[in-house]
DNA sequence: CCAATACTTGGCTAAATTGCCAAATATGCA
DNA sequence: TGCATATTTGGCAATTTAGCCAAGTATTGG
């Protein structure tokens, strides 16, 4: 079963957001807000990788990727397992591909014309 | 019929993500990533509001919320309709609710111990 | 123990973000 | 027309972010 179930089952009819559950919320959009977390995010929905396997994959020095990481960490989103030499990170909620299904709706609406908007 | 449908339906089985598509994801994350700028998707999933209405909801100068507005409008999420002397703002997409149950069980996971984070 | 590999942290710069105020634009009413 | 209300835009200061390099920590292999 998905953490998230779908969008007509109880999780839906949650309390109501307050100023306390929006800043929370919204750190956690912030931490999948950037490129190359969603790449990671991407990566590591397939199973867990170390923090290397990510370097090479993103192109960017190390020290960025583990900044990249700590980001999504601190936020939740992943978690970290340091097995000798080697630090691998794994998602901690499988619900994101349909989270990001939701994204799409906005990016690509199936139907009306989506009005102007600009630089997306 | 929600425009996200549910994680088990055909939306979910997507194209891979490309870094233009990451990119395009990461921007709507990016405009919802924020406190103010949520309560106002919040406050608009029960109906348009005009400019002023959401400025006295988030007691800040109206030139910050024309602003935050005009982020969320930019990354597709609302749209505006000017009528007479008001600009009435709408979302686009109504399947946020799901999305933020899923925001919620990174905040607060039903099943195991989240780790540690910090800052959330 | 020493060196190499894996990773994180500190520091720096450039760029973006957020909030306010002030000014510009648009609409409606008298 | 002229003023008030509604909204957007420009500009500024403070803060945050993203990337790199350099330096520090940890673990393994010889």
């Amino acid at each position: 079963m998905p953490c998230c179930g779908n969008p007509t089952d109880a999780k839906v009819a949650q309390a109501p957001a307050t100023p306390e559950s929006r800043r929370r919320r919204a750190a956690v959009l912030k931490a999948l807000a950037h490129p190359v977390r969603l790449l990671f995010v991407d990566e590591l929905a397939a199973g867990e990788r170390c923090v290397c396997e990510l370097r090479e994959l993103a192109g960017l020095d190390m020290s960025t990727v583990s900044k990249h990481l700590s980001v999504l960490k601190n936020a939740g989103i992943v978690r970290d397992d340091k097995r000798g030499q080697w630090v691998y990170y794994h998602l901690c909620c499988p619900c994101l591909t349909g989270f990001f299904a939701c994204i799409d709706d906005i990016l690509f609406p199936a139907r009306g014309p989506a009005g102007k908007r600009t630089g997306l």
